[in-house]
DNA sequence: AATGATTTGTTTATTAATGAACAAATTGTG
DNA sequence: CACAATTTGTTCATTAATAAACAAATCATT
């Protein structure tokens, strides 16, 4: 593993801050590659050198995020699903800004998408219809219902202002994932 | 005046804001460079780039709000001492933690002399031992008088936390001022 | 549909920042 | 004092960022 030019992380970072800042005070159409050198402070041309446009700036924003929700899945993959929850909503409200400015944005479709994708990948593993409670029943029906739902209540949670503590949604959701898996 | 090339801002920007920061933390004397260099994100190098070494950071740091002061005197020049402080106290009051950090350092003497110094070549001018108040005083024992009265109750507004408002620091000292000059 | 302005994406030469290495100076500890 | 560790200040080759210019595409407005 090289390490990484700090310039490269600094310009990056300066980058997307500016990115998420303009989304919540306009459209993503009427964002132009100007409006984010201007504010990240960077010359135009920078930009141009990590991203190929606007749309792959936000979907490397978005496939970031989604790494360290991965990365949270993995470090507590061996607790019950919930406590394994917590850490989850946690990191959900600690970028609330993001999340919420994406569900409200247009790139909230390419957002679910990577999402539900990621959440497949997830649960995957945990279907067992061999045998238990789900015995018989099929295997990407149980998997696309317990997806669906968790990405619903994951928006509903995030566009609704978080009205419960990320502790409360970890054990609520933990409750219907137990009883579903 | 050709402009400047915005990476040279932006590095000075990191490397004075990190030195104020760590001067809010430890003594100049146990400020390293590296400090410095990593809390500004900045290669070490970098540093030695644009300064010789911290105390002339803080020459420079000094400078600069020495300079701003002498641009706030200039667009005021024709206004009542009364009015013509008031953004000198405001802009005080924007860089309290600069001024109050300087104040409470090792660099409290360099700056104390910048600023004497920079106060004498305001108020030459307005001393007149030639008819007034002051016909028959000597010019130098005024000026030194106003400067040294005018540093003390800076020193003394900002080491306290600034207990007056800028606006009432200004009327005072405005009164002060014309009763002397 | 015409046209004028903006935005895009690319290219260019130049410059600042980088990390590494280094010897010298300074510091701190036994 | 001695000696180890840290800090300093400098050098170097490499790389990322920069501003400017440009044609092509897109957008508004008439």
């Amino acid at each position: 593993m090289s390490k990484v030019d700090r310039r490269i992380l600094k310009s990056q970072e300066a980058i997307k801050n500016a990115f998420i800042q303009l989304m919540t005070q306009k459209s993503l159409d009427d964002i132009t590659i100007q409006d984010i050198s201007d504010t990240a402070n960077v010359s135009r041309g920078t930009i141009y050198l990590h991203y190929l446009d606007k749309f792959d700036l936000l979907d490397k924003l978005i496939e970031e995020h989604i790494y360290e929700l991965r990365e949270i899945c993995e470090s507590a993959s061996d607790e019950d699903f919930r406590s394994a929850n917590v850490p989850w909503f946690e990191y959900l409200e600690n970028n609330y800004l993001f999340f919420s400015t994406i569900l409200a944005s247009k790139g909230a479709p390419s957002f679910r998408n990577q999402f539900v994708e990621f959440l497949i990948e997830e649960f995957k593993d945990e279907v067992d219809v061999t045998e238990g409670k789900n015995h018989g029943l099929n295997e990407d029906v149980i998997l696309q219902f317990i997806v669906t739902s968790y990405v619903g209540i994951v928006e509903w949670w995030i566009t609704n202002g978080m009205p419960y503590p990320p502790h409360v949604m970890a054990e609520q959701v933990g409750i219907l994932l137990e009883r579903n898996l």
